[in-house]
DNA sequence: TTATATTAGTGTTACTTTTACACTAAGCGC
DNA sequence: GCGCTTAGTGTAAAAGTAACACTAATATAA
């Protein structure tokens, strides 16, 4: 593959130079290689109804027509892959500052029927509260599923979906990426639930709260939350000051 | 950006159809997007002269000229993305069968001068025992350097680095992703120093042992090292058999 | 106003894991 | 057989994890 190593961005070009990008593009053309197409894909994921899920779109025409896919488009030739992430975030829920975090590229041949597409693929997590604004949740084509009871997917979205959900665990013990999935303040009751949602098992309640508020990530607000007939829970606060530890 | 959103694989298609890899590729081609171009770089390390090293190609062309890059090219229409990493692992060591893990993709407008590149990252690990067969190593356009003194370097390759280390740090732990850095034999102290070269800092040498043998992922071969004028070490194999506990 | 229902909030003990630390064993060369 | 060099081993203190049950505060209904 002498071609495609001399045009690459880190060739040591030992059999050919191309000076401009003109030239390049010149040669690039005029061999026999397409380009592949470059999507990003973003799996958004929420927890509601006490259930993590993952926002989907319904695809209506081949391939896969009927079936439910992870939202995504283009990548642009001027923005980021980030940048082409958090526009297709807005575009289906219309919030921003999301935490947003790259998963992997799935690029095998074949994984699109139509053309070869290397897709990028993005994992939002978004916070329940400031969701709701987002009419468009029971659309017939956009809707919430349960990461534990998907339907057929699209593509080898199946796969990617598994594959976020594992990331997700992995990184909840070492990060504070579950507060993502929170308001602004909550109650150690709900963090725990984040947790037991996403793990999928039961915590000790006591030893739970010792060990986050040991690490002293959390600040106490001063307020509480009283819903429901019985005893009030203080509201904690994320302190990102503190964000080296946990 | 519709056009984008209906073209992708992932599209719920509000506003349009394409029925056939032609529709489409006609659709996209009449619009005023160019497709990026798509490379693979492989990130190659290994352990020599008790230093973690990795594999450096010079550019002879703008942009960069004279600097190192890591190693790369275009990922070819019909071949997967982790078979073009394993493409350019060939023809730069012509080693198989070694450990390939995707790393990150990185594509920030920008970030070649030429045209929009996306580079999908994969690194490797070489064994340095099986490395010695290839030549190349003193050429003066490919060359091996310790991942803690590195040359200026072309693009953003300082970055991808940086954080392939990172990952390789983050992973020794909890995976058994060291081994690969060892020939089929090796002895509990050999073992140890990918430890230490890769974390970079002494280790205990009972509590290392203690920890490794008590996961039962070590296999005494039966046969002993000796090298120098002093005790004769045991030889240990990986058992991927157990691989699940480390 | 009192009883009841419901979730919030709290400590101790056993067990496991991690850390710190120093001497004997086996080979080679002289 | 002495000296040099690296291999190989155990124990105790400390830290972290896991298991477990009762009191506190509110709302509602009797």
């Amino acid at each position: 593959m002498e071609q495609t190593e001399q045009q690459s961005e880190t060739s040591n070009s030992k059999h050919g130079e191309q000076q401009t990008p003109e030239a390049k593009a010149h040669h690039y053309d005029a061999s026999k290689y397409e380009r592949p197409s470059v999507t990003v894909d973003v799996v958004m994921m929420s927890l509601r109804k006490g259930d993590l899920q993952v926002l989907l779109v319904k695809r209506r025409s081949w391939p896969y027509e009927g079936m439910w896919a992870i939202p995504g488009g283009f990548v642009q030739m001027d923005e980021s892959l980030e940048t082409a992430a958090k526009r297709e975030l807005q575009e289906e829920t219309s919030v921003h500052d999301v935490y947003l975090e790259q998963l992997y590229t799935f690029g095998d041949p074949g994984r699109d029927p139509r053309t070869r597409v290397i897709t990028v693929v993005y994992f939002a997590l978004l916070d329940s509260e400031r969701l709701q604004v987002r009419a468009a949740d029971d659309a017939a084509d956009v809707r919430w599923f349960s990461m534990y009871n998907l339907p057929p997917l699209a593509f080898d979205h199946a796969q990617i979906l598994e594959y976020a959900l594992a990331r997700l665990r992995g990184k909840l013990d070492y990060t504070t990426i579950a507060f993502n999935l929170l308001p602004e303040q909550f109650t150690l009751r709900e963090l725990q639930r984040v947790y037991e949602i996403i793990l999928h098992r039961k915590l000790d309640k006591r030893n739970f709260r010792k060990k986050v508020l040991s690490t002293g990530i959390l600040e106490d607000t001063g307020a509480k939350k009283m819903e429901g007939t019985h005893r009030p829970a203080r509201l904690y606060r994320f302190n990102p000051a503190v964000e080296a530890k946990l």
